[in-house]
DNA sequence: TAGTTATATTTAAGATTGTTTATATAAATG
DNA sequence: CATTTATATAAACAATCTTAAATATAACTA
């Protein structure tokens, strides 16, 4: 089994890639919140930018993004679009994120 | 306590933005493939450089960069200076990330 | 169908990042 | 002490990322 832990890191390309991608993804303070918010549940794309403080291309942009990584999902309903996410790993991740930041022992 | 599963998020800046730098560090490649390495073992830079095929004042690059975020450590040995881990929070995303993109169930 | 609301895309500007080249420091060795 | 080895720093450049501004699309409403 492929396995960062261990020394054999050139069989595990593909891996580290997709890895480093979701890291890319949270490590923008504010797709970082923005995904934080997600965590709760689905959410429009201005309330999304209103609640960060984004215009509304920006956090179209950034949106992108974690759809291209997959991160994220939509669901139209009207005019609307809610964002909501999408797979386990980014949620994994800030749990952990989560623990080791804002836990006091 | 501050929590970022809550959505009470203006009051997570300085949390966040750590969370962010942790995540930014490992969103290389390069990155997360010396922290990998790191995992194992200290490992002396050119030793490092080798191993990720890169030069060695790249190598001196990352290594400040994940010094300043105090995510390693260097002890020196005669002319070689020795990179190690330093803190738990690197370690465990990686254990993560390896249990999602690694394990075959 | 004209106007409005919600979202996406495009373009360009500005900032940040990574790599290279060259140079500097620090320790070991002869 | 001069040379070599190991690492760090600095400057320059290319690539990438973020944001803003302008425009486009899509759906609702009057």
């Amino acid at each position: 089994m492929g396995n960062f832990l261990m020394l054999d890191i050139t069989a595990l390309e593909p891996e580290i890639a997709r890895a480093a991608k979701l890291m890319e993804m949270l490590s923008q303070p504010v797709r970082l919140r923005l995904m934080c918010i997600l965590v709760q549940g689905e959410q429009s794309v201005l309330s999304l930018a209103e609640i960060s403080k984004l215009s509304q291309p920006a956090m179209s942009h950034h949106l992108k993004k974690l759809r291209d990584a997959k991160l994220v999902e939509t669901r139209r309903d009207g005019q609307k679009i809610y964002y909501a996410l999408k797979g386990a790993e980014a949620a994994e991740i800030i749990t952990v994120l989560h623990r080791l930041y804002c836990s006091q022992v």
